[in-house]
DNA sequence: ACCTGAACACCGTTCAAGT
DNA sequence: ACCTGAACACCGTTCAAGT
């Protein structure tokens, strides 16, 4: 037996990082965040829990580690050489079907904000703004409104999910959010129960997409107002003085 | 007065669930979520902590109240009588600056979102966009982004004072969160390499509110765009087709 | 009715002991 | 070096027993 085939041999039984972290997403996506306990994910990996944390520090750094993984995967698949614009909307578009995928990572993004997956769509979005010229003075603001508004779609997408794994019935669950909602008071709550009926049966990315349109139109208007690029389509550029 | 003399005096009021709200939200001010346990509010309440169970359903039930006591309070400060305008920036310096008081009560907005806290945001928003005659096609959209905006600076916030209970140096922690950005190679990072230096010397409130005008103006777009409520100032009117 | 506090079924984490 | 699994110090929650 040589020792390469010894090596490979060792490496697909030993315990490393990068099985330890398959291991946890594999029980985060099915069980959810309450399901990855130490004594589940040893059982899974047929070791004794101890054993876990000769990989790994702690929990923090196993969820951190977890969901840097599908951030990170999920940002290398935005396409570098689009438009910044479209840029921007695919990098959106990326955390969104990541943490639609794997809610649990939507809640670990607040709790590491100076982690991989963090930094990756901070710079992902911001990049894409100084392409677009918007001036020095607007860009931290450009950049937060776009930043909050992902993660607050985050945030929300991974309290739906939460306790229901993987593919239980979303719009039961907002069926149910619409009704606690009308039980008040029409008069005292007239938004609120307009905008009921569209809570269970609306498409979630679109509407996505479209709150992200209106917060790229307000940052397309700072960018007029600099007379640097001025934004084409449906519209029209400002009337002169 | 002795110790047996205040915990006798202690017990003499009788426990309730107001009483039970009000000693854990103390809990949860001083030593944060990790420290609000059954044991620890049984102990500041003199009672066992089978005794919270009469009156509380369970741990969920409390932090449920603990925030709808601290979010409705806020928006009770909240003025109905200002411009429409000014109102959702009222609404959102009272969710902001309650979040920042009591940052645990930013995280638990997500684990609720029926609760009565976000139906007093979203109508708080909405109920506003509906006075400002936003064209109802856009109305879900424009309290979406303006909602999802300030979950994500709430969640953000809460995330930043984990662990740290109360007026630990919020400074020091977004230095070391900017030192670990500009770790990265430069090059491949230019946005977040121009922004480190304004993360740790910023003004987040005012940073908070940069972002609000920002959406702000692209509902402003929206409604111009319907001809309901041209807005005043620097944007002109659409051109002629 | 309301309260007590021990008991139960879990956790994350540690560590002496093994290979 | 790497792994084992019992042990420790916690939790939330329950419940027989008290007032």
């Amino acid at each position: 037996m040589t020792i390469d085939s010894l090596r490979a041999d060792k490496r697909a039984k030993a315990l490393s990082k990068d099985r330890i972290v398959e291991a946890a997403i594999a029980i985060l996506d099915g069980e959810g965040e309450a399901g990855l306990t130490f004594r589940a994910l040893a059982t899974r990996l047929a070791t004794g829990s101890g054993a876990i944390y000769w990989h790994v520090a702690d929990k923090t750094e196993l969820m951190t580690a977890a969901s840097n993984a599908i951030m990170g995967r999920a940002m290398e698949a935005v396409d570098a050489e689009m438009e910044p614009r479209a840029g921007i909307r695919a990098v959106a578009l990326a955390v969104f079907d990541a943490i639609d995928a794997h809610p649990w990572a939507g809640a670990q993004l607040f709790r590491d904000p100076a982690g991989s997956a963090m930094v990756e769509i901070i710079e992902g979005i911001g990049g894409r703004l100084l392409a677009l010229n918007v001036p020095g003075a607007a860009l931290f603001d450009a950049g937060s409104a776009l930043l909050n508004y992902i993660l607050g779609v985050a945030g929300q997408n991974a309290a739906n999910a939460r306790g229901h794994p993987a593919e239980v019935d979303r719009a039961a669950f907002l069926q149910a959010v619409a009704e606690r909602w009308t039980e008040r008071d029409p008069a005292a709550y007239p938004f609120v129960h307009r905008v009921a009926a569209r809570l269970a049966d609306h498409d979630d990315r679109a509407q996505f997409l479209a709150g992200l349109d209106l917060i790229l139109a307000g940052i397309g208007a700072l960018t007029e107002a600099s007379d640097v690029l001025p934004r084409s389509g449906r519209a029209a550029p400002r009337a002169e003085r």
